[in-house]
DNA sequence: GAAGATCTGTTGACATATCAACAATCATGG
DNA sequence: CCATGATTGTTGATATGTCAACAGATCTTC
Protein backbone atom coordinates (compact mmCIF):
# COMPACT_ATOMS: atom_id res chain seq x y z
CA UNK A 1 0.00 0.00 0.00
CA UNK A 2 1.43 3.39 -1.18
CA UNK A 3 2.31 5.93 1.63
CA UNK A 4 0.40 9.10 1.48
CA UNK A 5 1.99 12.08 0.93
CA UNK A 6 3.10 13.45 4.49
CA UNK A 7 4.17 17.12 5.37
CA UNK A 8 7.65 17.14 6.85
CA UNK A 9 8.52 19.30 9.86
CA UNK A 10 6.59 20.00 12.70
CA UNK A 11 3.86 22.93 10.99
CA UNK A 12 1.65 20.58 9.99
CA UNK A 13 1.56 18.61 13.32
CA UNK A 14 1.21 21.88 15.15
CA UNK A 15 -1.86 22.78 13.35
CA UNK A 16 -3.42 19.59 14.37
CA UNK A 17 -2.21 20.34 17.93
CA UNK A 18 -3.80 23.86 18.19
CA UNK A 19 -7.34 22.16 16.97
CA UNK A 20 -6.91 19.34 19.52
CA UNK A 21 -5.74 21.52 22.69
CA UNK A 22 -8.66 24.08 21.61
CA UNK A 23 -10.91 21.16 21.51
CA UNK A 24 -9.89 19.76 25.36
CA UNK A 25 -10.16 23.64 26.21
CA UNK A 26 -14.18 23.63 24.66
CA UNK A 27 -14.98 20.16 26.04
CA UNK A 28 -13.41 21.76 29.68
CA UNK A 29 -15.12 24.17 29.67
CA UNK A 30 -18.62 22.69 29.00
CA UNK A 31 -17.69 20.39 31.76
CA UNK A 32 -17.83 23.64 33.97
CA UNK A 33 -20.42 25.41 32.71
CA UNK A 34 -22.47 22.72 32.69
CA UNK A 35 -23.00 23.35 36.53
CA UNK A 36 -25.38 26.27 35.45
CA UNK A 37 -26.75 24.38 32.97
CA UNK A 38 -24.62 26.80 30.71
CA UNK A 39 -23.31 26.08 26.75
CA UNK A 40 -19.95 27.41 26.50
CA UNK A 41 -21.25 29.02 23.44
CA UNK A 42 -24.53 30.88 25.59
CA UNK A 43 -21.61 31.70 28.19
CA UNK A 44 -19.66 33.73 25.53
CA UNK A 45 -23.26 35.51 24.39
CA UNK A 46 -23.41 36.27 28.25
CA UNK A 47 -19.95 37.40 29.01
CA UNK A 48 -19.67 39.45 25.77
CA UNK A 49 -22.60 41.44 26.51
CA UNK A 50 -21.65 42.11 29.48
CA UNK A 51 -19.13 44.49 28.67
CA UNK A 52 -21.87 46.74 26.58
CA UNK A 53 -24.52 48.31 28.43
CA UNK A 54 -25.71 49.62 25.72
CA UNK A 55 -26.38 45.62 24.23
CA UNK A 56 -25.74 44.61 20.90
CA UNK A 57 -27.65 43.46 17.89
CA UNK A 58 -27.62 39.96 16.47
CA UNK A 59 -25.31 40.48 14.02
CA UNK A 60 -22.41 42.28 15.98
CA UNK A 61 -22.42 39.41 18.24
CA UNK A 62 -22.43 36.84 15.59
CA UNK A 63 -19.14 38.88 14.04
CA UNK A 64 -17.87 38.56 17.45
CA UNK A 65 -18.32 35.17 18.33
CA UNK A 66 -17.62 33.96 14.75
CA UNK A 67 -20.37 32.54 13.78
CA UNK A 68 -23.52 32.71 11.08
CA UNK A 69 -26.32 34.71 12.18
CA UNK A 70 -28.85 32.42 11.84
CA UNK A 71 -27.14 30.65 14.56
CA UNK A 72 -27.24 33.84 16.60
CA UNK A 73 -31.03 33.61 16.26
CA UNK A 74 -31.59 30.46 18.07
CA UNK A 75 -29.37 30.44 20.45
CA UNK A 76 -30.38 34.63 21.65
CA UNK A 77 -33.69 32.64 21.36
CA UNK A 78 -33.00 30.11 24.68
CA UNK A 79 -31.30 32.83 26.07
CA UNK A 80 -34.23 34.98 26.24
CA UNK A 81 -36.56 31.87 26.85
CA UNK A 82 -34.25 31.61 30.33
CA UNK A 83 -35.35 35.16 31.27
CA UNK A 84 -31.18 36.15 30.90
CA UNK A 85 -31.28 38.36 27.59
CA UNK A 86 -33.94 40.71 26.19
CA UNK A 87 -34.42 42.03 23.04
CA UNK A 88 -35.09 45.77 22.54
CA UNK A 89 -35.82 47.62 19.51
CA UNK A 90 -32.87 49.89 18.30
CA UNK A 91 -33.74 53.42 17.82
CA UNK A 92 -33.88 54.14 13.71
CA UNK A 93 -33.31 50.85 12.60
CA UNK A 94 -36.52 48.61 12.56
CA UNK A 95 -34.57 45.99 11.33
CA UNK A 96 -32.50 45.18 13.99
CA UNK A 97 -32.30 44.27 18.15
CA UNK A 98 -30.31 45.43 21.40
CA UNK A 99 -29.64 42.23 22.62
CA UNK A 100 -29.06 43.14 26.42
CA UNK A 101 -28.63 40.92 29.32
CA UNK A 102 -31.04 41.12 31.91
CA UNK A 103 -30.45 41.25 35.33
CA UNK A 104 -30.68 37.98 36.46
CA UNK A 105 -27.95 37.20 33.87
CA UNK A 106 -25.79 39.66 35.44
CA UNK A 107 -25.73 38.05 39.38
CA UNK A 108 -25.15 34.78 37.04
CA UNK A 109 -22.14 35.95 35.47
CA UNK A 110 -20.99 37.18 39.43
CA UNK A 111 -21.11 33.74 40.37
CA UNK A 112 -19.52 32.14 37.41
CA UNK A 113 -16.81 34.41 36.64
CA UNK A 114 -14.49 34.13 39.61
CA UNK A 115 -14.04 30.32 39.16
CA UNK A 116 -13.80 30.61 35.89
CA UNK A 117 -10.84 32.61 35.36
CA UNK A 118 -9.26 30.80 38.36
CA UNK A 119 -9.23 27.61 36.22
CA UNK A 120 -8.33 29.86 33.20
CA UNK A 121 -5.02 30.54 35.45
CA UNK A 122 -4.63 26.87 36.31
CA UNK A 123 -4.58 26.14 32.65
CA UNK A 124 -1.24 28.13 32.48
CA UNK A 125 0.35 26.05 35.19
CA UNK A 126 4.02 26.22 34.73
CA UNK A 127 4.45 28.27 31.86
CA UNK A 128 5.86 31.85 33.07
CA UNK A 129 3.73 35.47 31.61
CA UNK A 130 6.79 35.62 28.56
CA UNK A 131 6.08 32.35 27.08
CA UNK A 132 1.94 32.96 27.58
CA UNK A 133 2.96 36.60 25.09
CA UNK A 134 5.00 35.07 23.01
CA UNK A 135 2.42 32.22 22.14
CA UNK A 136 -0.45 35.11 22.10
CA UNK A 137 1.76 36.85 19.63
CA UNK A 138 1.98 34.11 17.29
CA UNK A 139 -1.86 33.02 17.38
CA UNK A 140 -2.52 36.08 16.39
CA UNK A 141 0.28 35.99 13.57
CA UNK A 142 -2.06 32.87 12.76
CA UNK A 143 -4.85 34.27 12.40
CA UNK A 144 -3.43 37.38 10.34
CA UNK A 145 -1.94 34.86 8.18
CA UNK A 146 -5.38 32.96 8.02
CA UNK A 147 -7.12 35.92 7.13
CA UNK A 148 -4.94 36.55 3.94
CA UNK A 149 -4.56 32.82 2.45
CA UNK A 150 -8.46 33.38 2.62
CA UNK A 151 -9.18 34.69 -0.63
CA UNK A 152 -7.04 31.75 -2.55
CA UNK A 153 -9.00 29.11 -0.74
CA UNK A 154 -11.89 30.68 -2.12
CA UNK A 155 -11.01 30.48 -5.90
CA UNK B 1 -23.39 49.40 36.58
CA UNK B 2 -20.73 47.41 38.11
CA UNK B 3 -17.94 46.27 36.49
CA UNK B 4 -17.87 42.64 36.12
CA UNK B 5 -14.56 40.80 37.88
CA UNK B 6 -11.83 41.17 35.43
CA UNK B 7 -8.73 38.43 35.39
CA UNK B 8 -5.63 40.60 35.00
CA UNK B 9 -2.35 39.17 33.08
CA UNK B 10 -2.41 37.69 29.75
CA UNK B 11 -3.33 34.39 30.57
CA UNK B 12 -7.29 34.78 30.18
CA UNK B 13 -7.05 36.69 26.47
CA UNK B 14 -4.69 33.93 25.28
CA UNK B 15 -6.79 31.66 25.91
CA UNK B 16 -9.90 33.43 23.98
CA UNK B 17 -7.39 34.05 21.09
CA UNK B 18 -6.06 30.20 21.26
CA UNK B 19 -9.86 29.30 20.66
CA UNK B 20 -10.68 32.36 18.68
CA UNK B 21 -7.29 30.79 16.14
CA UNK B 22 -8.80 27.42 15.93
CA UNK B 23 -11.83 28.24 15.15
CA UNK B 24 -10.84 30.73 12.33
CA UNK B 25 -8.01 27.44 11.00
CA UNK B 26 -11.58 25.14 11.57
CA UNK B 27 -13.63 27.10 9.47
CA UNK B 28 -10.77 28.01 6.43
CA UNK B 29 -10.64 24.19 6.37
CA UNK B 30 -14.19 24.51 6.05
CA UNK B 31 -13.72 26.13 2.76
CA UNK B 32 -10.79 24.20 1.21
CA UNK B 33 -12.96 21.10 2.02
CA UNK B 34 -15.77 22.70 0.14
CA UNK B 35 -14.48 21.69 -3.27
CA UNK B 36 -14.63 17.96 -2.88
CA UNK B 37 -18.13 18.51 -0.46
CA UNK B 38 -16.37 17.20 2.83
CA UNK B 39 -16.60 18.65 6.23
CA UNK B 40 -13.79 19.10 8.13
CA UNK B 41 -14.69 16.26 10.21
CA UNK B 42 -15.04 14.44 7.31
CA UNK B 43 -11.68 14.94 6.15
CA UNK B 44 -10.25 13.96 9.53
CA UNK B 45 -11.99 10.49 9.67
CA UNK B 46 -10.48 10.00 6.38
CA UNK B 47 -7.30 10.98 6.99
CA UNK B 48 -6.73 9.34 10.39
CA UNK B 49 -8.03 6.01 8.46
CA UNK B 50 -4.78 6.49 5.76
CA UNK B 51 -2.77 5.61 7.66
CA UNK B 52 -4.38 2.76 9.25
CA UNK B 53 -4.37 -0.06 6.68
CA UNK B 54 -6.18 -2.53 9.40
CA UNK B 55 -8.69 0.02 9.74
CA UNK B 56 -9.69 1.16 13.54
CA UNK B 57 -12.68 0.75 15.15
CA UNK B 58 -15.81 3.39 15.80
CA UNK B 59 -14.58 4.15 19.36
CA UNK B 60 -11.07 4.25 18.24
CA UNK B 61 -11.92 6.69 15.82
CA UNK B 62 -13.96 8.50 18.27
CA UNK B 63 -11.36 8.69 20.94
CA UNK B 64 -8.61 9.84 18.32
CA UNK B 65 -10.65 13.07 16.79
CA UNK B 66 -12.20 13.79 20.35
CA UNK B 67 -15.62 13.17 19.59
CA UNK B 68 -18.50 11.31 21.69
CA UNK B 69 -19.03 7.47 19.97
CA UNK B 70 -22.47 8.19 19.04
CA UNK B 71 -21.33 10.77 16.68
CA UNK B 72 -18.98 8.90 15.05
CA UNK B 73 -21.84 6.53 14.16
CA UNK B 74 -23.79 9.34 11.95
CA UNK B 75 -20.27 10.08 10.10
CA UNK B 76 -19.29 6.94 9.06
CA UNK B 77 -23.01 6.42 8.17
CA UNK B 78 -22.80 9.27 5.71
CA UNK B 79 -19.12 8.28 4.56
CA UNK B 80 -19.81 4.76 3.98
CA UNK B 81 -23.28 6.08 1.59
CA UNK B 82 -20.89 7.66 -0.47
CA UNK B 83 -18.66 4.79 -0.72
CA UNK B 84 -15.15 6.34 1.18
CA UNK B 85 -15.46 3.81 3.95
CA UNK B 86 -16.50 0.23 4.47
CA UNK B 87 -17.78 -1.19 7.84
CA UNK B 88 -15.73 -4.49 8.30
CA UNK B 89 -16.22 -7.54 11.06
CA UNK B 90 -13.89 -7.27 13.55
CA UNK B 91 -12.27 -10.83 13.62
CA UNK B 92 -12.59 -11.69 17.47
CA UNK B 93 -14.87 -9.46 18.74
CA UNK B 94 -18.43 -9.47 17.50
CA UNK B 95 -19.51 -5.69 19.28
CA UNK B 96 -17.00 -3.48 17.01
CA UNK B 97 -16.43 -2.80 13.35
CA UNK B 98 -13.36 -2.34 11.38
CA UNK B 99 -13.94 0.82 9.94
CA UNK B 100 -11.57 0.85 6.62
CA UNK B 101 -10.83 3.18 3.65
CA UNK B 102 -11.82 2.38 0.25
CA UNK B 103 -9.71 2.61 -3.02
CA UNK B 104 -11.76 5.69 -3.86
CA UNK B 105 -11.16 7.70 -0.59
CA UNK B 106 -7.52 6.56 -1.03
CA UNK B 107 -7.69 8.27 -4.85
CA UNK B 108 -9.71 11.10 -3.02
CA UNK B 109 -6.92 11.64 -0.39
CA UNK B 110 -3.92 11.53 -3.29
CA UNK B 111 -5.89 14.69 -4.69
CA UNK B 112 -6.75 16.96 -1.68
CA UNK B 113 -3.32 16.30 0.58
CA UNK B 114 -0.29 17.82 -1.68
CA UNK B 115 -3.23 21.49 -1.53
CA UNK B 116 -3.74 20.69 2.11
CA UNK B 117 -0.50 20.74 2.99
CA UNK B 118 0.61 23.55 1.14
CA UNK B 119 -2.08 25.62 2.65
CA UNK B 120 -1.15 24.69 5.91
CA UNK B 121 2.84 26.05 5.03
CA UNK B 122 1.09 29.34 4.38
CA UNK B 123 -0.43 29.64 7.72
CA UNK B 124 2.92 29.60 8.94
CA UNK B 125 4.47 32.08 7.32
CA UNK B 126 7.00 34.29 9.21
CA UNK B 127 7.05 32.17 11.85
CA UNK B 128 10.48 30.24 12.04
CA UNK B 129 10.55 26.71 12.77
CA UNK B 130 12.17 27.12 16.65
CA UNK B 131 8.97 29.05 16.94
CA UNK B 132 6.41 26.65 15.51
CA UNK B 133 8.42 24.35 18.40
CA UNK B 134 7.81 26.18 20.96
CA UNK B 135 4.64 26.53 20.12
CA UNK B 136 3.83 23.10 20.29
CA UNK B 137 5.82 22.50 23.47
CA UNK B 138 3.52 24.98 24.93
CA UNK B 139 -0.14 23.61 23.75
CA UNK B 140 1.39 20.50 24.48
CA UNK B 141 1.76 21.40 28.33
CA UNK B 142 -1.62 22.92 27.98
CA UNK B 143 -3.26 19.72 27.35
CA UNK B 144 -1.58 17.84 30.17
CA UNK B 145 -2.85 20.70 32.46
CA UNK B 146 -6.18 20.61 30.94
CA UNK B 147 -6.46 17.09 31.47
CA UNK B 148 -5.28 17.79 35.60
CA UNK B 149 -7.87 19.71 36.09
CA UNK B 150 -10.43 18.18 34.61
CA UNK B 151 -11.62 16.17 37.81
CA UNK B 152 -11.39 18.72 39.74
CA UNK B 153 -13.64 20.52 37.29
CA UNK B 154 -16.52 17.70 37.93
CA UNK B 155 -16.60 18.15 40.88
C1' DG C 1 -20.51 -21.83 34.09
C1' DA C 2 -23.23 -17.95 35.74
C1' DA C 3 -23.69 -13.15 37.60
C1' DG C 4 -22.34 -8.79 37.34
C1' DA C 5 -19.72 -5.31 35.30
C1' DT C 6 -17.85 -3.22 31.18
C1' DC C 7 -17.47 -2.23 26.31
C1' DT C 8 -19.35 -1.19 21.41
C1' DG C 9 -22.49 0.67 18.52
C1' DT C 10 -27.15 2.60 17.72
C1' DT C 11 -31.05 5.42 18.69
C1' DG C 12 -33.69 9.55 20.07
C1' DA C 13 -33.81 14.13 22.04
C1' DC C 14 -31.70 18.17 21.74
C1' DA C 15 -28.06 22.18 21.10
C1' DT C 16 -24.99 24.14 17.94
C1' DA C 17 -23.41 25.14 13.48
C1' DT C 18 -23.66 26.13 8.25
C1' DC C 19 -26.05 27.62 4.09
C1' DA C 20 -29.73 29.31 0.93
C1' DA C 21 -33.78 31.78 0.48
C1' DC C 22 -37.03 35.09 2.10
C1' DA C 23 -39.16 39.54 4.05
C1' DA C 24 -38.60 43.77 5.89
C1' DT C 25 -35.88 47.70 6.30
C1' DC C 26 -32.31 50.86 5.25
C1' DA C 27 -28.91 53.28 2.12
C1' DT C 28 -27.35 55.12 -2.26
C1' DG C 29 -27.16 57.17 -6.80
C1' DG C 30 -29.64 58.94 -10.40
C1' DC D 1 -38.35 60.58 -5.13
C1' DC D 2 -37.38 56.06 -6.33
C1' DA D 3 -35.15 51.99 -8.20
C1' DT D 4 -31.50 49.25 -6.99
C1' DG D 5 -28.66 47.20 -3.82
C1' DA D 6 -27.14 46.02 0.85
C1' DT D 7 -28.21 44.71 5.63
C1' DT D 8 -30.82 42.31 9.47
C1' DG D 9 -33.13 38.69 11.23
C1' DT D 10 -35.82 34.41 10.51
C1' DT D 11 -36.85 29.97 8.56
C1' DG D 12 -35.99 25.27 6.79
C1' DA D 13 -32.73 21.73 5.38
C1' DT D 14 -28.91 19.42 6.90
C1' DA D 15 -24.41 18.24 9.36
C1' DT D 16 -22.10 17.98 13.64
C1' DG D 17 -21.93 17.50 18.38
C1' DT D 18 -23.52 15.95 23.33
C1' DC D 19 -25.95 12.95 26.44
C1' DA D 20 -28.88 9.11 28.25
C1' DA D 21 -30.69 4.77 27.49
C1' DC D 22 -30.66 0.47 25.22
C1' DA D 23 -29.09 -4.25 23.20
C1' DG D 24 -25.74 -7.33 22.39
C1' DA D 25 -21.18 -8.99 23.17
C1' DT D 26 -17.24 -9.55 25.98
C1' DC D 27 -14.72 -9.72 30.35
C1' DT D 28 -14.12 -10.78 35.31
C1' DT D 29 -14.72 -13.09 39.26
C1' DC D 30 -16.30 -16.34 41.96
Amino acid sequence: MKKLSGAPGPRYPALLQLLRTAENLWNASRLFFGRWDLSPSQFNVLNLLSGEQAGLSQIEISRQLIMHRSNATGLIDRLEQRGLLQRRATPGDRRAYRVVLTPAARRLLEEILPGYHRLAEQVWDNLPVARVKRLLADLSRLDSNIAQIKPEIRK
